[in-house]
DNA sequence: CACCAGGGCGCG
DNA sequence: AAAGCGCGCCCTGGTG
């Protein structure tokens, strides 16, 4: 493709040097081409290479468009492999594209990636702004994402596909989407018992809940609308409902929590209930007391079936039925008219439906995967409803006492280091990693610069590590960047997010990670604004120090308990490796962790301490995902204060894989499959994209590599968790018993029971963990044992570890706990 | 003021 | 040539 030759001679500058980045004649500062008068210009992140055209060229026909009419650039002019462009660079460079829009004046722009569109219209976040369609002065313009991403993960292609079809649409000024019906809306008696009608004759229904904010605790918080998408015998298809609630425009202002008292009953007897994200939809409804359980999650199912895609709604609804966007923009719901709020509230429904119809079709291909939907996934979103409301207690009094200890150290700590600044130091004392304390460190008190990020000299632990014996403050700076964290992340927010019952809470996502692990964390999307507020805390990462883990614990007349899978991601590397020497191991009840350290230290495994196996873990981890030896030396080092050289680690490395001589063929048999299907599975179906695995730098497909080893042993690890909490909550319902799951921290599951049914549960708890029903819920047949270990406590820090005969015979002895 | 990336570190 | 994996939160400094 030649360069526009009128183009050319008008913004070229064959000698530009402003960033740096073209390296000769033919690779510097290339002008695009296609008509000088084109309609259309196409921009991309540099001038495309042919791999990269020849799939756009394809989307862009099949969506009607003619390429001979467009024009096609770079928003940075030079190409250079050897160097990734900053946002310097782009903005330097943008006075050439200025110039190319000038001279084409095209009518629409297409912006293809993240940097074209940082480029051309000054905004980052690809995934946010696919798909909209921007003025940018009299061009409108839309971005999408590159190609070139999907060329490298296929499973971008629909999506794009999609993005580029509206495109064309809005070019020719003809909707894709079909017309979607009228909604009816439950403002009057009569009508309500219309949808009461409905309700009764639908077999589905999606719903969802439009709320003032986002936390359904806060005082006067109460739910604007309500809307829902009916199929049944006899209906009209996708029948749209919306009923207005707490909204200054709604009929029922005055009475919503009635109207809600009327219709929870109904809501909750259609057979299907179908939410996206329908968690956050649940805890509200349930707050109002209407007891709604969501039997399919399109949020959820969207991510089994595919963890790679973006779960939202929008997204989900444009990219696979090329939905005409639908948001509302504006933050407060209440001051938008009434009908915009209910018509916003009914299409959500209605896509969410749709969703669910061609979800439920994806999942008669993928067998494997509905049952971990449906067997997992689905009741474990039930109980998370549960657990975000109830929360986890926090000692009040203890947690009083620890946040002002915490507080008083830290003063002492920047009373002790200001001895040592200087009257005229430059801008503001900040020990936190910033130009100020790379400045004292550095430069005034002249401390060597052992690591270098990009943005300065390394304050990092290893590193200060490191310095220790360089200066006095250097031990200071270490403790208190501990002591910083916890009164950051930990105790100030502990204590400003207690509930009125002394109960902190948080948010699990179960699409949160591409393992399908769980992630938790404080955050509630606030879907309106797209924005994220701060709900609770995040309860994966409590330090395990009890100055912290000690004041989570249970209320009067409770006990926490805490049950995690002894070893359980190494258990599972020994399941699939099939490593002679692991599977032994475990099958005659012995310790890997202890074995190793023995090994690695050389001394009988009696001898081992509880430190030599914590070493142990780190070896054994370490190895098995593919650490190298420099990296053991490092870590091992840091974490746990030992010196090796480089040629001990190395020993060390080759010696564990001769201990477990499988797993060197495990690793390359991961790294084939990888290498073929650009993907792994877990034992239990769940997919891991690696798309990586197609790139040409050594080091990115290295990193893929790594991945297809960990992604089955984490994700299989996590859904024994998540089984045995499904497993567990069903036998706590069907017997009545008083305990309450709090949630998961990976291997662990942590419960708040009722003291006087401590001997019932403990046991029960030991033994569905211990016997997992792998074969008959899901035909697989381990024969590596699980089992767990169970901890029991006023708090969580320094909880009391049980032995078998304490668990069976809770009561009739006495237990120090 | 909002947003973003980077650094650093809490957990498994 | 070398490269553990998976998360979320807080802070800083730069940018618009």
């Amino acid at each position: 493709m030649k360069p526009n030759p009128e183009i050319q001679l008008q913004v070229r500058r064959a000698t530009c040097q402003a960033c740096g980045m073209g390296e000769g004649e033919d690779t510097r500062c290339i002008t695009g081409y296609g008509p000088s008068d084109a309609d259309i210009m196409v921009i991309s992140k540099l001038p495309n290479s042919p791999k990269y055209q020849e799939l756009l060229l394809d989307e862009l026909e099949r969506a009607g468009l003619d390429p001979d009419r467009m024009f096609f650039t770079g928003a940075l002019k030079c190409r250079n492999f050897d160097r990734s462009p900053s946002k310097a660079d782009l903005k330097t460079c943008h006075q050439y594209l200025e110039k190319e829009i000038l001279l084409v004046e095209p009518k629409w722009i297409l912006v293809l990636g993240n940097e074209a569109l940082q480029a051309t219209v000054g905004r980052s976040g690809i995934t946010k702004y696919r798909g909209q369609v921007f003025d940018y002065g009299e061009v409108k313009v839309m971005p999408t994402i590159s190609p070139n991403s999907v060329v490298r993960n296929p499973g971008q292609r629909t999506g794009f596909t999609a993005d580029i079809q509206y495109f064309a649409a809005q070019v020719s000024g003809v909707s894709v989407t079909e017309e979607i019906h009228e909604h009816k809306v439950a403002d009057t008696k009569a009508r309500l018992k219309e949808l009461i009608a409905d309700l009764k004759r639908a077999d589905a229904m999606a719903f969802d809940v439009e709320t003032q904010g986002f936390d359904e605790f806060k005082e006067g918080a109460g739910m604007v609308s309500l809307a829902v998408t009916l199929m049944g015998e006899g209906m009209t298809p996708h029948t749209m409902w919306a009923v207005p609630l707490k909204h200054p425009g709604s009929a029922w202002r005055r009475q919503w929590r009635r109207v809600l008292e009327v219709l929870a009953p109904h809501l909750s007897a259609v057979p299907r209930r179908v939410g996206h994200n329908g968690k956050f939809d649940c805890r509200w409804l349930r707050h109002h007391k209407v007891p709604i359980v969501e039997t399919f999650d399109t949020m959820l199912a969207a991510h089994v079936l595919d963890e790679n895609r973006a779960k939202g709604l929008k997204p989900l609804a444009r990219m696979l039925f090329g939905a005409d966007p639908w948001g509302i923009d504006t933050k407060e719901l209440d001051t938008l008219p009434i009908d915009d709020v209910l018509r916003y509230n009914a299409l959500d429904t209605y896509w969410t439906f749709r969703l669910y119809e061609k979800f439920k079709d994806d999942f008669r291909k993928e067998r494997r995967l509905f049952r971990v939907f449906a067997l997992l996934m689905m009741p474990a979103n039930e109980i998370f409803i549960e657990a975000e409301r109830y929360g986890v207690w926090i000692d009040p009094e203890l947690l009083a006492t620890n946040y002002e200890i915490a507080k008083r150290t830290l003063e002492d700590f920047h009373t002790e280091l200001m001895q040592w600044v200087p009257d005229d130091h430059p801008g503001k004392v900040n020990f936190n990693a910033s130009n100020f304390a790379r400045w004292w460190l550095f430069d005034h008190l002249g401390l060597p610069v052992l690591k270098e990020g990009k943005t300065g000299p390394s304050m990092a632990e290893d590193v200060l590590l490191e310095l220790r014996d360089a200066h006095p403050c250097v031990n200071i700076m270490l403790e208190r960047v501990k002591w910083n964290k916890y009164v950051t992340s930990f105790l100030k927010p502990y204590t400003e997010l207690r509930d009125d019952r002394g109960r902190i809470h948080t948010t699990f996502k179960l699409h949160g990670t591409v393992t399908g692990r769980l992630s938790s964390g404080k955050i509630e999307a606030d879907k309106v604004s797209g924005r994220t507020k701060i709900r609770g805390v995040n309860l994966q990462q409590v330090p395990r120090d009890t100055f912290i883990r000690g004041l989570i614990g249970a209320p009067p007349g409770w006990a926490f308990v805490e049950a995690d899978f002894s070893q359980i991601e190494l258990r599972v590397v020994a399941f699939l490796s099939r490593d002679s020497t692991m599977l032994r191991l475990y099958q005659t009840g012995q310790d890997i962790h202890r074995a190793t350290a023995s090994w690695v230290l050389n001394k009988p495994p009696s001898e081992v301490t509880k430190d030599d196996r914590k070493k142990a873990k780190a070896v054994n981890f370490g190895f098995v995902y593919g650490m190298g030896a420099r990296k053991f030396v490092h870590t091992a080092f840091t974490k746990y204060g030992l010196r090796f050289t480089l040629q001990e680690a190395q020993a060390i490395r080759r010696s564990f894989f001769e201990q477990f001589a499988g797993l060197p063929a495990w690793h390359a048999r991961q790294r084939r499959l990888a290498a073929e299907y650009r993907r792994v599975q877990s034992p239990l179906g769940r997919t891991r994209h690696l798309p990586d695995m197609a790139s040409g730098d050594e080091g990115v497909r290295a990193e893929a590599e790594r991945q297809a080893i960990n992604s089955p042993v984490q994700s299989f690890a996590s859904d024994l968790t998540l089984l045995s909490m499904v497993l567990l909550d069903q036998y706590f319902r069907k017997h009545d018993l008083p305990v309450h799951i709090l949630g998961t921290v990976h291997d662990a599951i942590n419960f708040e029971v009722r003291e006087d049914a401590l001997a019932r549960v403990l046991p029960v708890i030991r033994d569905t963990m211990g016997n997992l029903p792998l074969e008959k819920k899901f035909g697989i047949r381990v024969d590596v044992p699980i089992l767990a270990e169970l901890k029991v406590g006023r708090h969580w820090g320094g909880a009391h570890e049980l032995t078998d005969d304490e668990i069976d015979h809770w009561g009739t002895k006495k237990v120090d706990w």
